[in-house]
DNA sequence: TATTGTTATACTCTATAACTATA
DNA sequence: TATAGTTATAGAGTATAACAATA
């Protein structure tokens, strides 16, 4: 049951994504990564590489918008354009030394602002964020 | 305990955030709010009329952006620009007829992606991002 | 001198459109 | 013809800088 009315909650958390965003996009501009570069650079270390099309499916971003994304990686030296072995039209992106040298969660918490405040919540809190994440997940496939 | 390791979860978090601003954005480009003007709009129904400068800062974001914002939604007709009382330098922005009428979440759901889409939530789900969502707002206050 | 607001300019992120190369 | 990628252009959202008017 919900403390407040639903549509001033749901103006809350409106408020609260914009200001999230704005911050992490201060940050971001000051020192370290997007959240969709940041989020970029992890699926690569995770998954293995990966085309832009990929990419730009899995963000739910347009292939051009994603190659700009991965053009400001690469200027950033933390990933390369390796050609496909048997398709020609592919670039597989591919993490350099540099950019795998960022997997760590320490290293990674330097370069983004939201990963560094996060680190600092206390477990129940860091749980309710994770699992708002996955209820926003499901929420943006609809 | 999270399921997974931190970093992980942290950009799983980030992915989320990401997909929900671009849908959201997409959404009001074809016909609502952006999550801004929203924003905006529910504190000055909230709150009353209030100057470029007291929005600005409540969203934490500079004036001249915040004039930008409220610019569209005049043009939208929502707002509008009254003369204040005795400081000659203020504008008080005010809701028009029409902006008033978008006071009640039937009205604003229809205005937002995100309103529209949490409405079709459980209450358990929408508890959890309403906690996330305060989470956040003392997050970015650091 | 400080504050409110405006205008001009630019940057980030993302989109649409038009194109080339390969399959 | 379909797919991968690039380049050009544009829009939304926000920032910085310079300015005018008022306090």
């Amino acid at each position: 049951m919900p403390r407040k009315p639903l549509e001033l909650a749901v103006i809350d958390l409106m408020q609260a994504v914009g200001l999230l965003v704005r911050r992490v996009r201060a940050a971001a501009n000051a020192q370290g990564l997007s959240m969709t570069e940041a989020t970029v650079l992890a699926r690569l270390d995770k998954a293995g590489p990966a085309t832009t099309a990929e990419l730009a499916r899995a963000e739910a971003m347009k292939p051009q918008s994603m190659g700009a994304t991965v053009g400001s990686l690469e200027e950033l030296g933390l990933v390369e354009r390796r050609p496909h072995a048997t398709d020609g039209r592919q670039l597989n992106i591919v993490l350099t030394a540099k950019g795998a040298a960022l997997r760590s969660s320490a290293q990674l918490a330097k370069r983004t602002w939201l990963a560094q405040a996060i680190a600092q919540l206390d477990d129940a809190e860091r749980e309710t964020l994770f699992e708002a994440g996955e209820i926003i997940m499901r929420l943006v496939e609809k």
